[in-house]
DNA sequence: TCCTTGTCTAGATGTTCTTCTAATCAGCCG
DNA sequence: CGGCTGATTAGAAGAACATCTAGACAAGGA
């Protein structure tokens, strides 16, 4: 129940050209758009920024669900959207789960939004 | 008919740090979270990346509609949701209407999904 | 003026998403 | 082993979304 993730994104993390400079084929835009859909909630947005900017590179599920005001089936859900979309990966560890992101995913779709000439900075 | 999208936009615009960097408070995500929703369909990826990377920074629907599968209509409600969004405006010249991006919407959302620090790569 | 072409709006329909409660699974400790 | 806490899965209800057809509006040419 959690393999498909992998064929997504391995594509799609290689993927593409910034936009400004052309356009992204039927396929291309196929393999984004599920991880851009994944980031187009609130609740996932604020898990993902979480996850990203903890100390040690990860964060736990624990401390982040009294953070929100669903219940914690919902976060679950949240991060299982955000898991399947290849954006971030979790494990257990003892009796916590911890999630980490994933770096070369949210850089591509950094990467494809880039304003066209990144390198003047 | 074509006010509101600019309220959307200044706050999210002038809006966030890297997600690497600070987690999003629950405004700033609520802002941007309907930008990132916008761009989670193929179809409005490829709108946007056909307007982006158009000779001239601007692209015309009548050029952008024959390459879907689906009806005119269809292709203008993804044009609709891209422009309330923010993310692209578009203003009728004799016959057609043409888009442009909005490239400080665009720039916003690449900030917030900078990687910290590209530079090690 | 009337007709044609390009684009958008309105309304309807089937699908997908968000959220909940209830139930299940995994690890820890007495 | 048995019970406890943390997290996920299952299933259902209601809201939101994508798409279509039909109709309306705008601009240009005969």
């Amino acid at each position: 129940m959690s393999k498909q993730l992998v064929v997504l994104n391995t594509d799609a993390v290689a993927c593409c050209e910034p936009l400004a400079q052309a356009a992204l084929d039927v396929s291309q835009a196929e393999s984004l758009a599920p991880m851009f859909k994944a980031l187009g909630d609130p609740i996932r947005l604020r898990l993902l920024s979480m996850i990203t900017s903890a100390e040690g590179g990860e964060a736990c599920v624990c401390d982040m669900t009294p953070q929100f005001d669903v219940s914690g089936p919902t976060i679950s859900h949240h991060l299982k959207v955000l898991r399947e979309a290849g954006l971030i990966e979790g494990d257990r560890r003892g009796t916590w789960i911890w999630y980490r992101p994933m770096p070369a995913a949210l850089g591509a779709l950094a990467a494809v939004l880039a304003v066209s000439q990144p390198a003047l900075v």
